[in-house]
RNA sequence: GCGGGAGUAGCUCAGUUGGUAGAGCAUCAGCCUUCCAAGCUGAGGGUCGCGAGUUCGAGCCUCGUCUCCCGCUCCA
């Protein structure tokens, strides 16, 4: 099976429900996409999914849901207003955008007013040696917002961003979690919700947005654990990934060189998707799909009262709380290290997407697509046809029968076309299970269960199905 | 932000030297059929991305603009 590309997805997507571009009646938004009837589920399946691995199914972990505007403090001190306000600067001439505040250093004009040297043509572009270039311009990552009437340019105290990593909301509750759920270290926080970057330049359909889902979680370790600890999560991660489907063909582990690493992190390994298979060279067929870095201890005393970090850094005056924990077994204190997996809801749902795309071609040369999702994250659980809907009889119990799924699983009703076209419908959109009502039905109260893979059918009693759908659903 | 390409029905696309918009699939209705997109008949759906300009007349030519794709740049 050759993989399909983003444009094949794009247009499947759009075609069925999953995917809209936002504000298409308006000649559209870039980078911003809605998620259909069909979307929505897919995500919330994903997502749940997640959840359910990474909360429910540990003894070590506990949820929450910060806010996404935060006290202006939290980027001030995480380090993110200072690293998101790079002026930037064009070249005129070979078009170069450059980072003004290394332009300093690569012209030798160490220190005063870059905007000044500019103007006095006293740097030079490192590309193509030319003076001509624009006014520094500010370009933050993070977006900006006001809190209250007063504009933020008239009263900075109202100044707020939209939250870039749902990250810092953890941090900041590091304590309040830790004790009114009365954990010890390790332990971890995972939490799931929209984050914002204002990236140059987003793109490849839902893979990079401005406004995104994060599925974060930060596992809190005494320091000198993190690295088995850190190697661990990647082995976790990647193999939740390839159990919901995702061949292994298609993902791969990538160690971030040391000039890529963020400024918090010691090590980061990427787990990649091979998301754009038609590019010519092999090494740009991958991309993220999810994080694993060992932030070390840099965010928790980053946050903390006072104490200066280990490598001297700034000293917090503006914070109440000291974010270091007592070990009782070891009668030591430290600032634990933090294991951070963090992956996009986003970019998951197109990496399951594009993982689940099959073709089949039949005698007559006809194509049709199938989408060979995870039953757990597959947005229609189980579809009920009639096989003949001119009879009233079978139709009615079809519906009965429905209504009687509905409860438990994501059911639908369908009766517009014949059984094959009916069947190709829910294959196109990834439905593990059709149930057929015939005449047959009527008679022995039973139905036929067709397997979406392979094409099997089975023959259930009514009064069992309910129970053999979980059954193969949770398989 | 720069360079190149593209934008016509829900999807994939055609549209002649500028002459008043089409196909296939999809959708809906009716008839017929009933286990893998069958058939027949019919219907709905497009201010041709948006806005100007040239012209008697613009889907087509010109300019602007928006969006998408590819390549740069960027991506804590």
């Amino acid at each position: 099976m050759s993989a399909p590309n983003i444009e094949t997805i794009v247009s499947l997507a759009k075609r069925r429900g999953f995917v809209f571009p936002s504000s298409e009646i308006y000649g559209g938004l870039g980078s911003a996409w809605d998620y259909g009837p069909l979307g929505v589920e897919l995500c919330n399946n994903v997502k749940r999914a997640w959840w359910r691995w990474m909360v429910y199914e540990r003894d070590d972990m506990e949820g929450l849901d910060s806010s996404i505007i935060l006290n202006r403090s939290v980027w001030k001190y995480s380090g993110h207003e200072e690293t998101f306000s790079d002026p930037l600067v064009d070249c005129r001439e070979c078009n170069a955008r450059l980072r003004a505040d290394k332009l300093d250093t690569a012209a030798g004009a160490e220190g005063g007013d870059i905007a000044e040297l500019i103007r006095d043509k006293a740097v030079k572009c490192p590309n193509c040696g030319s003076a001509n270039l624009t006014e520094p311009r500010p370009f933050n990552l993070m977006f900006r917002t006001q809190l209250g009437a007063a504009s933020a340019e008239d009263d900075p105290s109202a100044l707020a961003y939209l939250r870039p990593e749902t990250a810092q909301g953890i941090f900041i509750n590091f304590h309040l979690v830790q004790t009114t759920m009365r954990r010890k270290v390790p332990f971890g926080i995972a939490q799931i919700g929209k984050s914002f970057r204002n990236e140059v330049t987003p793109g490849n359909f839902i893979f990079r947005t401005r406004e995104f889902e994060q599925m974060e979680m930060e596992y809190f370790v005494r320091p000198g654990e993190d690295e088995q600890a850190h190697q661990e999560w990647i082995d976790n991660c990647y193999n939740w990934y390839a159990s919901l489907g995702l061949s292994r063909d298609n993902l791969r582990l990538y160690e971030q060189p040391k000039e890529e690493l963020a400024h918090y992190a010691k090590r980061t390994v990427d787990i990649h998707y091979r998301f754009f298979p038609e590019r010519a060279e092999e090494e740009k067929h991958w991309d993220e799909l999810m994080g694993i870095a060992n932030r070390t201890d840099f965010d928790l005393r980053a946050h903390s009262k006072n104490p200066a970090d280990a490598e001297g850094k700034r000293a917090n005056p503006d914070s109440t709380e000291d974010l270091s924990y007592f070990d009782e077994a070891r009668k030591e204190r430290y600032y634990p290290y933090v294991i951070e997996p963090a992956a996009g809801v986003n970019r998951s749902v197109l990496a399951f997407l594009m993982d689940a795309y099959s073709e089949r071609t039949n005698d007559k040369g006809e194509t049709r697509v199938i989408l060979k999702l995870h039953p757990e994250l597959a947005p229609i659980k189980v579809a009920v046809l009639p096989l003949a809907k001119n009879k009233p009889e079978i139709v009615g119990m079809a519906r009965a029968i429905k209504r009687s799924l509905q409860p438990v699983v994501r059911a639908v009703y369908d009766d517009t076309g014949g059984i094959g076209k009916l069947y190709a419908r829910q294959d196109e959109i990834g439905t593990p299970f059709c149930v057929t009502v015939d005449h047959q039905s009527l008679e022995d109260e039973a139905v036929t269960v067709r397997d979406r893979d392979t094409w099997e059918q089975e023959r259930v009693k009514v009064a069992d199905l309910q129970q053999h759908l979980q059954t193969r659903l949770l398989r």
